[in-house]
DNA sequence: GGTCAATAGATTCTATAGAATCTTTTCGGT
DNA sequence: ACCGAAAAGATTCTATAGAATCTATTGACC
């Protein structure tokens, strides 16, 4: 699960890695244009291996790539997010009730293990980066048991946004979110795939509905409490 | 939504087209190892357009791409064809359930003109290749109506199945879908969300079980009755 | 005879240079 | 002054050659 790890197995890989990582920092933003000479030497590569991985960010929905016109951040709509989150809701849930279908023993216990990693992480007041690393960990142990199909779609789903580090940075909202876990794991618990898809559901919204006020808060000029920590850090190197 | 016309616009999208081609036809296998400099050659290109065509399809998931090591066709179990009916079941019941509520009635009258064309083209009697592409029109009509996003996600789920023409080539088969399409357009013309959702979720789930029964036949040694013409005709050029 | 290291072959990967395409500017005509 | 055409500039796109990496074979050593 862990990224940026070692050196990467390809400078196409390493474009890759780099160009998310200055996409989550806010280096690079929606609507800027990506110049494909530009980014090689920014990045000390030829254009050859940039264009490999502007053609996988096109293919992801990352990007808007144009023949011979070049490449633009897509930008995102408050529209277009409530979108994504309605369909994280219903394929997360989905995936939340074949998990209880081949749900082994020892997935199981995965499950639980990384569900008390977050929430000794979230009572120790760890950093919300972190903390945000770790809800994702957790999903994704659930949907490590269903099929390498479902889980690259929802990989696919994730990967449109930028880690929610706002959420995990309010106190309140970190606490909701493992209150909803909770929940969820006690469903898996019971083997009842119905509830664990409900509860799977609601909380992802739940979710969406946290990120809205969060986004309000910001708009009226109040800064949330304990906010996250400069994104500019997040740079990988 | 007419693919093949003309030009292509690079020599990748032009690999990318005949890769798909060839895929869909049967010349190539899932298993089979895709040597980009073959690949190349066999297309009249360099392997740099070759290479940017594979990240595409890696993207996608419709082919396995190691680095260093090359890239070959995903082979499909059929449990996972199973998880991605599934798949389809929840996500396009869900965008019928969007559809309704953002669907103008220029939409609405589009999704109604595409499925005449199709009854009346099976009623003509037409081939299943193009009963086939008819029926997939029918549904990303309904679709235009939601959002790119979702759209992009279930072509997504589209892209990884040949087109059934197994399906569209049994007239009871052909005629069974078609009654399914009518009770999904039933409810989008009444504006009931919820129903539309649960229509195009079964339908969808009834299609999978119509290809389960088509797989037995086949391979009990009964070919289907009015059988697909042969596959290697869809070749594009 | 079996195991490990070294070599040869094949394939992928990257950089570079020139061709093709698009955009902007300039110039001439109305 | 306004519109259209041509040219200049910038960017993308493709082919090619050499470097890096992996796989298969051979040979030496235990």
């Amino acid at each position: 699960m862990s990224a940026s790890d070692g050196l990467p197995q390809s400078r196409t890989a390493y474009v890759l890695e780099r160009l998310k990582a200055d996409l989550d920092a806010g280096v690079i933003n929606p609507g800027d244009q990506l110049r494909q000479t530009a980014i090689a030497k920014r990045y000390g590569v030829s254009p050859t291996p940039v264009r490999e991985a502007l053609r996988i960010l096109a293919a992801d929905g990352t990007i808007d790539y144009t023949s011979h016109r070049g490449a633009t951040v897509r930008d995102f709509t408050p529209e277009m997010a409530h979108d994504l989150y309605r369909m994280r809701s219903e394929m997360e849930g989905f995936a939340c009730e074949l998990a209880v279908e081949r749900m082994s023993d020892a997935d199981h216990a995965r499950i639980v293990a990384a569900n008390e990693r977050l929430i000794e992480a979230t009572r120790d007041g760890v950093d919300p980066t972190t903390l945000s690393l770790l809800n994702k960990e957790l999903h994704f142990s659930i949907y490590a048991g269903t099929s390498p199909i479902v889980i690259e779609c929802i990989q696919l789903l994730w990967a449109r946004f930028k880690p929610s580090v706002t959420l995990w940075g309010v106190t309140s909202f970190s606490s909701a979110l493992d209150h909803d876990h909770t929940e969820i794991l006690d469903a898996l618990a019971r083997r009842d795939g119905p509830a664990a898809r409900e509860a799977m559901s609601r909380h992802v919204m739940h979710a969406w509905e946290l990120r809205q006020t969060s986004d309000d808060l910001r708009a009226t000029g109040a800064a949330p409490a304990q906010a996250a920590a400069p994104a500019s850090d997040v740079e990988a190197s």
